[in-house]
DNA sequence: CACACTTACGATATTCGTAAGGATT
DNA sequence: AATCCTTACGAATATCGTAAGTGTG
């Protein structure tokens, strides 16, 4: 019993006629006739009965009607379903991209992707990159957006760019003038950071102690934002990413950078070493390797 | 898409390796190869991927597995049901008999039917004569059995034999001598009948006035059982279809054959004339008429 | 004889298995 | 070198369309 079988009852059975059967399925008589007897054989009995002037169904060709159809159509609709995936034209990718890139990065991008495919769902979740991380992992998230992680093996990493670390200050700071800052400059300010765990704090401080340089904390907040006003009200200095530059001058905070040493990390695209992507995200991936 | 891609997609799905999946479905490796590769081109995208020392499924393939597996599985069931019928190993045949066949012909025969095929489901509805062919052209069963109707055109019948209506009197009766009666003696006792419309009744009636003879009636009843049990009481004598013969010795009434004009009527298979029998029925039709 | 389905038959397209190729461990 | 999947190619199978056949109104 095939598919194409199925389809040569289905019209006979619907238009109950052969010639006009013909017609719908593009086939030539005999070709029909004989699909239909093929398909009686393989069943072991009459689904048709063929008088020369009227062609009928019998009970059991009545039985298989609205089943054949029921298949058939369940059939056309897997394949086409796929299809649509493939085609982008369906589908969904899920991204988990931490704070500063789903803030800073993410909307451009996505605003324009969507303009090429309009059909497919993109979730984004803008977490802490040990969340990124889990997500990816867990594989609840198809792709993550973060910091090159330590883990290799477990995830691949793909770098977008590398970002460098810049100190902020409040816009009356005596710093500001030549746009540049030392760490001992820096360091002889009240200092704001983010709580732990974070993945900047903690690249902070391992580049510091590294070069015998010790910080000196004022106050901790949980989201950068709540670091930038601290900053900007005058409280102390901070050292965040660049990728938060634009976020931090709209608020009127000073961006300085920061040299001797300067901390810069991979930011980019992980994925599960061993998990496939699918086409939308994969899609999704070159776009973003293209704009960039 | 085929059944045959589908099936070979399941197969490497499941065992994650083409040479596995080749023995289980009977194939070389480069049939199978193709046929997934064939499979994957006409829905746009890959459903696997090859590395040497590993098969992987995408994001895509692992959304058509349990697709695939579940329109394989109707499939099959959907041919697998059609072949049991076919093969009566399955199915369903309604019956509708008028009284007198279905109490004194039709058990022993679905008696011996049941032992060549146990699983067929038959059900028989014993009404009267109108009400078989009601049922018959109303489609709601597939085969009647009962008196020849009138109403040709509409109804097919095939005659299985002529019953020919006999005289019940009571054991007692003086004119259980000679074994036959005629109509003028019979008349000469009170009758007993059963009620209008019955077709018993009609075919009665219709036949004395033919001979200008007429009936005066003493007793009319619904069942022809009550009719027996008022003759075997010695209130009357009535004439009933031989059909009922072995009933009325059983009771201990005794049948006489009535002469001049003997009253016959063609006992039969009532089937629609435009509509097709299933395997099933067919089935019972032949092994009737095989038995007759 | 005209219409509608079936059978016959040669041509075409799929599908198959064997053999060779390529890549990885 | 061994394993596993892919490509190449000739053979077998299935399917198609044209032409002839059959049966009914």
């Amino acid at each position: 019993m095939t598919p194409r079988q199925l389809k040569a009852f289905t019209a006979v059975a619907q238009t109950l006629s052969f010639a006009r059967a013909c017609e719908r399925l593009h086939m030539s008589q005999p070709a029909l006739s004989l699909a239909i007897k093929s398909l009686e054989e393989s069943l072991g009995g009459r689904l048709l009965t063929r008088t020369t002037r009227e062609v009928r169904l019998t009970p059991e060709g009545a039985e298989l009607l609205p089943q054949a159809l029921q298949l058939l159509a369940d059939w056309e609709n897997a394949r086409e379903r796929l299809r649509q995936r493939f085609t982008l034209q369906r589908g969904r990718v899920t991204i988990a991209a931490m704070p500063s890139f789903a803030a800073n990065i993410l909307p451009g991008i996505l605003r324009e992707y969507r303009e090429l495919h309009p059909n497919l769902e993109i979730t984004v979740q803008d977490v802490v990159q040990e969340q990124v991380l889990e997500l990816v992992d867990s594989g609840r998230v198809e792709l993550g957006f973060g910091f090159e992680p330590e883990a290799r093996g477990k995830f691949a990493f793909a770098s977008l760019f590398v970002d460098r670390f810049m100190a902020i200050v409040a816009p009356d700071s005596p710093l500001t003038g030549a746009g540049t800052v030392s760490w001992t400059q820096l360091l002889s300010h009240d200092f704001i950071t983010l709580q732990r765990p974070s993945s900047t704090r903690r690249l902070l401080e391992e580049s510091l102690a590294a070069k015998g340089l010790e910080l000196r904390i004022a106050h901790e907040c949980h989201q950068l934002v709540t670091v930038a006003y601290l900053v900007a009200a005058g409280l102390g200095v901070s050292v965040v990413p660049s990728l938060c530059e634009r976020q931090m001058t709209a608020i009127g905070i000073r961006c300085l950078r920061v040299q001797r040493p300067s901390i810069h990390k991979a930011v980019g695209l992980i994925t599960r070493q061993d998990r496939e992507l699918s086409t939308a995200a994969l899609s999704i991936v070159s776009f973003i390797r293209e704009r960039a």
